[in-house]
DNA sequence: ATATTATTCAAGCGATTATTTGAACTATGG
DNA sequence: CCATAGTTCAAATAATCGCTTGAATAATAT
């Protein structure tokens, strides 16, 4: 084989930076941990427990995962906090979902499966959707942990995490409709919620957008302060 | 191990098809080609000539690429040309580079290190060279091959191949600026076009921006008929 | 100091997987 | 039927992966 020229080497070395980030993101586990870090920043214990992972290994895909630089972390006392290392991280995500979506048949048959277990939930359209919740037509509630909320939230949204729905019946309107969302498309803490009010006799609906999805149209976020 | 709960195992195949589409650009080669279609369609004889692959080699990558939706091939006569499945794909491509580029050191060392070998190519600033290529101040050069050039330029660009740039060296003005632009940042050819330049006596910069670049930016695009 | 907790590191295992080349094969057109 | 463009297959190599286990490190509390 011909040794290669300057151009091919300088080629073959950029490509190759662009295909490490690439393969950091080539493993399951690894997206659902950005995903997961895309609502906020978590420990390595929290996103073990959520990710359904040994500590070990979730520490382990974390280190693959900061050696591409998508994540950074910082120490704060006993505990290591990890965090996207920018917005367009989270850009880069939203990227490689949209092209699944789009592009990969099995995405919509495995996401039609799995509701097909459920309830037939309809989405709803967030235009509309901003308009009423400013109107007080709607009652918007925050599924996903508190932290999560905290981290970032869409205006007028309540948190109510999903354990403790049940408890928080009460507060919630009987006769006006009531949205949950919660991170996205594919989380299905929104499904549940919304399963549950209705069987409990309430009008519920999901928004199927997460936080990420609705910067990503350009609407504002809002943000609580640490409790 | 228990048995993993029905949305555990939604999460897993949901995140296993992001994964897919990842997979299929973990590799220096396959992002290579990704990038050299996002200058238009090319049949695999082109793509495995212009990447330095055999050309099974390249035809095997492509089937990979496929396969996860991201290139589509269509036949006409003796001849497969892909393309690119979707915008959506090259804003991908512009995502992982942008990722790259903003949070891996080693991509702005390589460059540094390659164009060092070379003269120090300043960049253009995009907003000012639009204004300018209006009022016919400067004078723009794309050096891609011809074929890329009519499948989509930047509007007022004048196609000069570099094979061909010595042979049209007469066409060029000697007084007034002229820009060099070709595939994007890492491209090589409007750096030897405007290294060659220089030598010849002509006033020469380089845009970094290809069309993917100006696109992105909100800009048009310009095509020509086939020739 | 010592114990405790959170995280990382190192080693190892088993298995799979990716890359590439050359040859065989298919399809098209002259 | 032959040349061309592309795909596919077989095979060899190499590499990597993902996960577990157990020890190491680091910060904090007692």
């Amino acid at each position: 084989m011909p040794t290669p020229s300057a151009g091919r080497r300088f080629k073959d070395a950029i490509y190759e930076q662009f295909a490490r980030v690439a393969k950091a993101l080539a493993s399951a586990h690894r997206i659902e941990l950005v995903d997961l870090l895309a609502q906020g920043p978590r420990t390595v214990e929290a996103l073990a427990q959520l990710s359904e992972m040994s500590l070990a290994n979730t520490s382990q895909h974390l280190q693959v995962l900061r050696g591409a630089g998508l994540v950074e972390a910082t120490k704060q006392g006993l505990f290591v906090t990890y965090r996207l290392a920018d917005g367009t991280v989270a850009d880069l995500f939203l990227g490689l979902r949209g092209v699944a979506e789009g592009r990969l048949a099995e995405v919509d048959r495995i996401k039609r499966e799995f509701l097909a277990e459920r309830d037939q939930l309809e989405a709803v359209d967030e235009r509309a959707l901003r308009r009423r919740v400013r109107d007080g037509d709607v009652t918007l509630i925050d599924v996903r942990p508190r932290e999560e909320y905290e981290a970032g939230h869409i205006p007028g949204a309540v948190s109510m995490p999903l354990p403790d729905l049940v408890k928080e019946l009460a507060t919630l309107p009987k006769k006006a409709e009531i949205v949950a969302y919660c991170r996205g498309p594919y989380c299905v803490l929104a499904v549940e919620a919304v399963s549950l009010l209705r069987k409990k006799g309430f009008r519920a609906v999901r928004l199927e957008d997460g936080i990420l999805d609705w910067s990503a149209h350009g609407f504002r976020l809002e943000a609580s302060g640490v409790k």
